[in-house]
DNA sequence: TCTATTTTTCTACAATATGTAGTAAACATG
DNA sequence: CATGTTTACTACATATTGTAGAAAAATAGA
């Protein structure tokens, strides 16, 4: 199944659902209401935007009803580093892999080895 | 400066432009109706709509003018790998750091061979 | 020089995406 | 039942994108 992009707002609930497991609409504007106060009927739109995207799912028909990914963000992040990467690389072909590499260096050194130490693994696991 | 994103047509244009270098909107034409048929004026649209975007220029103010880009292609490369980079960290954390490995992984053995190959050069260089 | 052709500049327009929310209907709870 | 909550629909402005016509400006060829 073909994953839409998210908009900005999109994301920032998914990421609310992605915390919490499952959150009724109430919830979210709770939390979200940090940051910024969004009308109860907008974040109730963008859910359904969501669920229309495939990313969300209504998990009962109860009157509050509660809604879950479909996709860990795990998946998700997956999915559009994948997506990225094809497109990128089709427009860019090999500048884009040198392009990729010299962001990849550039990272906090953290970031960086993490990405090192995945890749070797990955290394071995296909050798 | 910074970098609007280009849509699927405009980055088109721009291919053909970074091939030959600078283009009358005429050669734009000619090249592109090898694939698909757009009205001169059409083209004419999107090379504004690059310039206004900031990457391409207008090389001379004769009748005829040719165009150039602000940019190489490398250079777009870096600055879209970067943008995008960024924001998948900022949405994604780690898990983002996980999923481009992964993605890395998959890529063509020719390509991943060079995508490391750049990153030990990196690597050296910043020793 | 006059006219046909080309180029440039403006304007237009439909389709989609996005942020934002109101209204009305359905439902629950004291 | 009355009142508050939730849901489903609809709305609407703004921006982006693909698409191009009309009019004005400039040139090139007879």
């Amino acid at each position: 199944m073909k994953i839409k992009p998210l908009s900005k707002l999109e994301l920032e609930i998914m990421e609310i659902i992605w915390e919490y497991g499952e959150c009724t609409i109430r919830d979210v504007v709770n939390k979200m209401s940090k940051t910024k106060t969004l009308a109860y009927t907008t974040i109730a739109t963008i859910i359904t935007r969501l669920i229309k995207k495939g990313t969300l799912k209504k998990q009962d028909e109860k009157f509050s009803a509660t809604y879950v990914p479909t996709l860990s963000k795990e998946d998700m992040s997956k999915t559009v580093a994948q997506t990225f990467l094809t497109k990128f690389i089709r427009s860019f072909g090999d500048a884009a892999i040198a392009s990729f590499a010299q962001s990849v260096d550039r990272l906090p050194k953290k970031k960086k080895e993490y990405f090192l130490k995945l890749l070797n693994v990955y290394e071995k696991e296909n050798k």
